[in-house]
Parts: C-alpha cells; sequence; structure tokens
DNA sequence: TGCTGTCATCGAAACGTTTTTACTTCTGTT
DNA sequence: AACAGAAGTAAAAACGTTTCGATGACAGCA
C-alpha cells in the first residue's frame, strides 16, 4: 500500500541508492536530482520505514523510559511532567519514546521488552529504580540516563535537582524572617535525594550557629505523600513550643502538615511557617498557598533526553551528573515567627 | 554481540527455519528438536529482534497511544492511570506502547512519527482530541479505539463511560436524602462526556418531576479544572436559598466548589450537598471526603487494549462501543438537606 | 517390493532499507 | 591529446527475521 523507496526511485529515474542519499542527506548528489527525487517522496508521501532503517543501522530510533509503577501512578504530576519534557524534547531530535514502568521487585526474567529484542537506543531510569535494572542495562552496553535519582558507587549520568541549595535557600530565607527554632518533616529516606534535603537542612543550621531538638525531626521511611506529612506533624504537634517554622522535605508532605495544623486549630502561618520542596500544581492551590523551592520537572526531562543523545553521538561522557539549579518561591505560608 | 537466529541454529545443529518455527511455535517440530533448540535459546539469551521480525512481518509490535498534550499534564492523573492500565494490559498481550501528545490543533505534517514510519499495529486515542488526526489515522487504515471520547459521526470503536446512569445514581441519592432543589456544575461542554452528564442530570430531575432553575446552572466553555469550580460556585451561591445540592460534572470542579462555599461561610454538607464524579485521589482527601461516581481509569485503558487487540485478531468487530459502568461512592459530601 | 501419504526439517526468497564499492562522466591540467 | 582526479550515480551486499515450497525419511498398505 505504502509507497516504498523502490516505486520512489522508479518515479525520480533514479537508482534506490541515489533516494536513499538524499532522503538521508548524506553523500554528495547534484542539485537536479535531488530536486527530482524530493519531488517524487512530495508527490508518494514516502517516508521510510523504520523497521527495515532499524534492521541495517541497528538503531531503533527509540528511547526508553523506565520509572517504578507507584511513582508513575502517584496523584501528583511530578514524574509525569519528566516525562512530557523528555517526550517534547525527544520528538525535536526524531527519536521516540517507548514508556515502560516496572515494581519495586525487578525480576530480571520480567525484564521490559524492549531491552530484550534491542528496540531501544537508550534508557532513561526515573526516580528511585531498583540497582538490579540499572546493572541489566549496563551490561547490555546502553547508554544510560538516570533523573532525581543517583546511584553512589556507580559510574552513570545523571540529571539531579540541586537539593542543597534549596534547602539553604528555604532556611535562609527563614532566617531571615525571625525564625531561629525550626522542625524537619521527611520521609522515604532511601531516596538519596530525600536524605541530601535532610542533610542540607542540618548543615544550613549548624553554618548558622543554630541546632536543631531532636523531638522536631520527624521522618518516616517509606512514603512521602500528604497522608505521611498530616502523621508526621501529628507527631510532631505535642511539641510545638519548640519550633516556630517547618521545613518539609516535599510539597505532599507540606500539604499534610498544614492541613494537620489546621485540623489541630493552628493558623499557618501566624502560628507556624511551613515550607516545601518541589513546586507541585497543588502548593500553589493550597490556602495558604505555599512557600516552597521551583523544580523545573519538564526541564530536567529535556536534558536528560539530550545527554542521551549526546552520549550516543559521543559528545558527552558517559558519566556526566547534571545538576539542575532551583528557585525559591516565597508565598504566604512562611512568614515572621509567632512573638 | 547479542545472538542471531543463526547462531541459535549452528548450536542447536539446526537448520534457521526450524528455529524460528520453535521459538513462534509455530508448524510441528518433533519433540526432540523442539528440546534442543529451546535449550540453544536459553543458552545463548536469544532474543529475536524486533526490527528484523518487523520487516518482514509487517507488523510493529506497538500500539500508539494519543492524548492531547493538555490532558496529560493536568494535575489529576485520570488519564495517566487508562494509559497504566494499556500499558500493563499490553505487556501480557507483548505489544508495546509508544506514547505521544499532540496539541488542540494538530497540523497534518507535524503528525506522530510512528504513524509515518509505519511503526504501530493500532491506536488509542484518549479523551478529547481533534477530529482531523482520526480521520488521518482511519486513511491510513490502522485500527482505532477512542477512550473517554466519541465521534458522533463516525463509527470508530470507543471505550466510554457509563455517564447517564453515573448522575442518575447520583442524583436519586440525592433525591433519596431529601433535596429537590439542585444546582449542577458543568465545563468543558464540547467534550460529548460532559454535555451527557448534563443531560443526564436534567433528564433524570425530570423523570422525577422535578425542575432546575436556570439560575442554578453554571457551566463553562473551555475548562474544567479546580479554579473553574470555584469560579462558577461562587456564580452560583448568590442564589443559595434556591438549592440545597449540587451536582458538579467532576471530582476537579466539586473540589473547587466545596472550596469556594467553605471560603464564604458555608459548611458541606450542612448547609449544601455537593457531589463530584470520577472517583479521583483528591476526592478521598478532600475534607469533607467527595460523594462520588467511580470510574475505573486502569479498567478502562485495559479495555481498550483488549479490543484493539481483538480488532487485528479479527475477532471484534470494528465500530463497537464499550460502556463501562461505574459504581456510586458515598461519602462525607452529602447529607440530607437543611431545613 | 514398490507406492502413497504424512511428518519433520531444510533451503532460499523476501521484507525495505543503508552502505560500500565500483563505474561513468566530467573538469582541468599538462 | 592524454590523463588524473573529482563528482555523481548505480549496483549489489548486508541486516535478521519469517514463510513457502522442496526434500527426505519413514510408516502403512497393497
Amino acid at each position: 500500500m505504502t509507497a516504498t523507496i523502490r516505486d520512489v526511485a522508479r518515479l525520480a529515474g533514479v537508482a534506490v541508492s541515489t533516494v536513499s542519499l538524499v532522503v538521508n542527506n548524506k553523500g554528495r548528489v547534484s542539485k537536479k536530482t535531488e530536486a527530482k527525487v524530493k519531488q517524487a517522496v512530495e508527490q508518494l508521501d514516502y517516508h521510510p520505514q523504520r523497521s527495515a532503517r532499524g534492521l541495517v543501522t541497528q538503531r531503533s530510533g527509540n528511547f526508553g523510559f523506565i520509572l517504578s509503577t507507584d511513582h508513575f501512578s502517584q496523584a501528583e504530576p511530578f514524574y509525569t511532567k519528566i516525562f512530557l519534557g523528555t517526550e517534547f524534547e525527544a520528538r525535536s531530535f526524531d527519536y521516540y519514546i517507548l514508556l515502560t514502568t516496572i515494581d519495586k521487585h525487578f525480576n530480571a526474567d520480567r525484564a521490559p521488552r524492549f531491552l530484550l529484542e534491542r528496540n531501544v537506543d537508550g534508557v532513561i531510569l526515573v526516580g528511585t529504580v531498583p540497582h538490579k535494572i540499572v546493572d541489566y542495562i549496563a551490561m547490555r552496553d546502553l547508554p544510560i540516563v538516570l533523573v532525581d535519582y543517583d546511584l553512589p558507587d556507580t559510574k552513570h549520568s545523571a540529571v539531579l535537582i540541586d537539593n542543597v541549595g534549596g534547602i539553604r535557600a528555604i532556611v535562609h530565607h527563614l532566617i531571615k524572617l525571625g525564625h531561629c527554632r525550626f522542625a524537619f518533616i521527611g520521609g522515604d529516606m532511601k531516596h538519596p535525594g530525600m536524605s541530601q534535603r535532610f542533610n542540607a537542612f542540618q548543615q544550613t543550621l549548624a553554618d548558622a550557629g543554630l541546632c536543631v531538638d531532636n523531638d522536631c525531626v520527624a521522618a518516616e521511611e517509606e512514603m512521602s505523600g500528604i497522608e505521611t506529612g498530616y502523621t508526621l506533624m501529628q507527631k510532631l504537634l505535642p511539641h510545638h513550643n519548640k519550633f516556630t517554622a517547618v521545613v518539609a522535605a516535599n510539597d505532599a508532605m507540606a500539604v499534610g502538615a498544614v492541613r494537620a495544623c489546621q485540623g489541630n486549630g493552628f493558623h499557618v502561618p501566624n502560628d507556624f511557617s511551613i515550607t516545601g520542596f518541589d513546586d507541585v500544581e497543588s502548593a500553589q492551590n493550597l490556602h495558604p498557598a505555599l512557600t516552597t523551592v521551583h523544580v523545573p520537572k519538564e526541564k530536567m526531562g529535556a536534558i536528560a533526553l539530550r545527554q542521551l543523545v549526546d552520549m550516543i553521538k559521543n559528545t558527552a561522557e558517559y558519566g556526566t551528573k547534571i545538576t539542575i539549579p532551583v528557585r525559591l518561591i516565597i508565598r504566604e505560608s512562611s512568614n515572621q515567627p509567632r512573638s
């Protein structure tokens, strides 16, 4: 049904190879034949067939995009936005994205089919992802870019959030408002980004000559959602006279924390300032609107893609870590401490 | 680097074609050679290469999944969940999903590359999608399944929500609680599902011998998010003595409506009952938790995929409309009317 | 023993490209 | 006028599969 390269060649009165040269504009073809060929291509609406091209070039023109199932189905479209950035950028580089989710316990014989069938030229892995699958992909020596995740003991490219800079900005902002007694809400400490935020929190305070009461740190292992924030804030509230500002490790938990306060008759920010991190959608809609750190999610996805492309073109090193700068967003949830 | 079918054949001591027969278990191969071949496959970790296979079968093993950019980036993961359902089901049928977003104004020369390169065997289109692209795909005669959208004047398969049943359940529930004066909040009436919900609302009331005041219907053209719900509820509130129950066409707008009420000193459900539709994540987290209609999103995605597969296997008709039943979820936002 | 039919396996063609090598034709130089 | 080199084009091989027709072995039957 659809036109093949042979049809184009026949119509243009040239050899098949010449058509190929024109289409991929490689080699030198005279202006005249080029025009002829292009006209024929146009007329037949010819597009090279992916599989045929892939067979000879051994390139699929696809990238794999892997994230854990629970990340993807999360209420907040944090990772969805990263994907969007990648997908959009991919289009302009003529790559396609094969998205798949894997669950926490990766099992080698349930490996994404696109790996087995050599149907991708590189892989982007986003968020917390089993160590095993990274090794698995590396073994098949495909270029890898991690996003918002880092494996400490390996040498893979990664696109990372400037967690330290973000937390530092938040804390300095609060100090400038006059706060000197802080609490912290953290979750999912297995995620390197989370623990990074916590460490930055402590470090920044230490640098400012302040220290944190143990009662003012609440952290949970597994989750880092609204529920978690709510629960942890409940644990913090009994010691509410020990702090005036609460730094949450992300917006979701901050939202939960605000709710817990309001549910217990406290006012934000009059009684406590509460801050988040990530600048997700609901941070703006919240009442009071959340002071937080903006993370450019789409941009991160785009940069990861570009990094992958560069690695394939060999114009980028295979272990580059890219740290994405973030921006403090001051809204209503932070204010001067109660007197 | 990776093993080819020839390597397997050599190792097993059989012909290439025999290996192919075993791998695809077509034709009859003796138990003995089958074992030999399978052992060799195992040993070399052989997997047929997608592009080579695709070239000869003229099948890519991929499905396209298209939704509009704004749908996908929406805060609520409604469409994300549909995708998840599709992707998961696809895996068990050995298909891969190529996801792409297109913007409202589809332009034929920016068509998804997977269409041009014949890199998909069928397409799932989700949500409001330009009429033009559907025609475009149909022209290339690929099987199509629409999800949560329907084109009235065409004959395409579609997986649809039982909007009528859902609204009817909601209204009956409210009537049973004692309500007889209703308001409606609707948005994005271009989407057939939305107008369907509105019509069902009116019809159900009419059937019950009730009618709706014009002042009690608020609908906006474009959007249907939290903001819209908030704005529309503001418009409704001046006439608050004309109704005791507010039916919103989806959860997002219901959330906005609840906020507007609370912001103006009204209590939900004591002053008004407010209901939603969709049962998204935040409907449960809301205070008060939202009475709504549960829509099985993952399931819809899965069913769409299966429909596509069946169409390709020619075990399903090309214009089947599948209506997915929904379930009333009674939570806290609905109660008896104020006296 | 010779013939027919079934079953298992094989060899070769085909799918639609890209890429490499080879062949013309032209241009300019001596 | 002969020739070298460059430029443009063509022919053919290769990529890794599937599939189809051919072949051989073997059983059953006359």
